[in-house]
DNA sequence: TCGTTTTACTAAATCGATTTACCTCACAAG
DNA sequence: CTTGTGAGGTAAATCGATTTAGTAAAACGA
């Protein structure tokens, strides 16, 4: 590989002239000497050692995206998102690491791309608080969380880029409603999320505002291992089992995501429980595999593709200018209509 | 950010003694050296600046790893395994690249990795040929190829990892033929990638052995976007229709892939086509979504985290010996008995 | 006791860029 | 004839590590 000298030396000028030219210095010199220094560099391929000009300047062309497992469809989804525009609009490469939803795979992770040179990262974790990431912010990292509000009061230095979770979980728990449905759950993984509360916080205010509070509840599931790609279809196929075995059943259900949804309704038809027969089912994502099921799954779609370019127009703003100040973005989601609503069936329609 | 500089004076030693510590050459320092560079270490919370190390070294632990399109489930559930590989067995982090087929791309971000200084890189290409990654591998890049066969004759130094895709094909067709069918085609995505071919060649071999060649076809499917999420899907989708407008149809389809036969099975109900009680289908790759269709896929399952983990320490392996010959290594596929293969209906036995 | 190892370090060159400070020349103004 | 100025460069320091070639002192052997 050849080095800025040999340019220089091929070229016949000093290796300061072949820096001026790779910075676009380009009035510091004649014409014809900067043609000979292109014509030089095009002859002996010559591509500039990011290393070494990260040594210098401190930069380096790159951003690191957390997610706690690529294998999620949805993860892979925003990620493709988020790559996509990084590398076309700023020409920025990105670092992926799977981090299972593990505190120290995370704080290690973004320890790793300070030691890399990395100054930005976008961070989808789903953990319940961001503490651990404050130590990277303090060292230089700029960041921005996704799908998780600000915590209010906290004056951290986070980006945030997330849905209105309250909005996805009423219109979502609405849909049902206008479909006559009065006996409504609200399908969920363990572990307080703030996305997750504020989803469910529009369910119970949709159910509250059509009088159904009583009857409305959250069904938490667990699963033994939290790791594994099917994790979310796996804690939907526990509640189905559990809603079989059930005298009573809600006939509406919001799933916190498609993948829980997905999962749900595979375990409620190998418990002979018809979909939208029986129980009707809205998710929340909007991934593109809702219109593959059968019946194809109702969501409340995430305007994906524009939260990824705010996500990544945000980051390489503040890499750029570390002094602006952090700030919140919250995007609204909408109703995908498909086949896996439909009107209670009679025998259920009597109250609560 | 402290430097190796800084812990030198406070630890009071030379820089060189940092050095050694970091790179495990303690037995050339008396223990309670050590021991107080380790605690200045400690103390400064310093790590050593990678692009520094990395400029005198010529070594980073970083790998690339180049897909169509981290949406599509398959690539992410690989690119999960490899990830995880890299990090937890050998301390590399991953640069991931999005390519959409683009053969422009491929070159971009393969030319992008060398002048960040990274050795290796994993290709999911699915381009027909690879020709256009021979110049990186000129100028330093080991690869990794995944899902290609070898090019007989060719003397590339790029490992190939993949399937046996023409078992594959076998496996999913003789099932087919062992539940009675003897109308079969083969549904795949139009361009002839190596691992599709082989697979085809699978299907024939198989439909002859029992005699079927005379109603055996190949339906391709070509979209006006190669581009999108659901690009396979979108595929299978388009093949079910066609399907639907035919006279007759096959009893038994074997899919090139599982999003491919998602797409199918969609398109097929859609169509009012039952399965598998008027057309039976196979899938290949055995995602954990095929488990979650209604009926849920019968596939030919991929070793896919056998695979990663092979990729992984071949690429390793070669970066820290580039004299190692390339080669290949062939993986056996298994099939997943599930629902959407039963026997062809009564009508359809006839012969041909 | 002298020479030879061994131990425990250190000084300085180096990797390949960027960037600041300076230099030289030609020409114009006074 | 001297001085000033702008054009078109260049020399050398620098970023933060690694590594080679030492060196001084202690330990050892005969």
């Amino acid at each position: 590989m050849s080095t800025i000298h040999d340019v220089a030396q091929h070229a016949g000028v000093s290796v300061s002239t072949i820096s001026n030219v790779l910075n676009g210095r380009t009035d510091r010199m004649r014409k014809e000497t900067l043609q000979r220094v292109q014509a030089t560099i095009a002859a002996l391929n010559f591509r500039p050692n990011r290393a070494a000009r990260q040594l210098k300047t401190g930069f380096t062309p790159m951003l690191g995206l957390l997610v706690p497992s690529i294998a999620n469809p949805m993860y892979g989804y925003i990620a493709r998102e988020i790559e996509t525009a990084a590398q076309e609009q700023h020409g920025h490469r990105v670092v992926l690491g799977n981090t299972y939803r593990n505190r120290d795979k995370e704080i290690g992770f973004l320890d790793d791309l300070l030691s890399h040179g990395v100054r930005g990262v976008v961070v989808i974790s789903s953990l319940v608080d961001e503490q651990h990431f404050e130590a990277a912010v303090r060292r230089g990292l700029e960041m921005v969380s996704y799908d998780r509000r600000a915590t209010p009061g906290s004056n951290s230095a986070i980006d945030h880029v997330s849905v209105d979770n309250f909005e996805a979980g009423r219109l979502a728990t609405a849909h049902l409603i206008a479909n006559g449905h009065r006996r409504l759950a609200f399908a969920t993984a363990s572990g307080q999320t703030m996305s997750r509360s504020e989803k469910i916080r529009g369910f119970h205010a949709a159910a509250e505002a059509a009088g159904l509070s009583a009857s409305a509840r959250v069904l938490d599931g667990s699963t033994a291992s939290e790791h594994g790609d099917s994790e979310m279809a796996d804690v939907g196929r526990l509640l189905a089992t559990r809603l079989a075995a059930k005298p009573t059943r809600p006939t509406g259900i919001v799933c916190v995501n498609d993948m829980l949804g997905f999962g749900l309704m595979a375990g409620l038809r190998e418990a002979g429980i018809a979909v939208p027969g029986e129980v009707s089912v809205v998710g929340m994502d909007g991934l593109f595999l809702a219109s593959l099921m059968s019946p194809s799954l109702s969501s409340v779609r995430l305007p994906v593709p524009q939260m990824a370019v705010t996500i990544v127009e945000r980051l390489i703003g503040r890499m750029a200018d570390p002094t602006i100040a952090s700030a919140e973005f919250l995007f609204q989601p909408t109703l995908v209509e498909r086949e896996s609503v439909a009107q209670p069936p009679k025998a259920n329609k009597v109250k609560t």
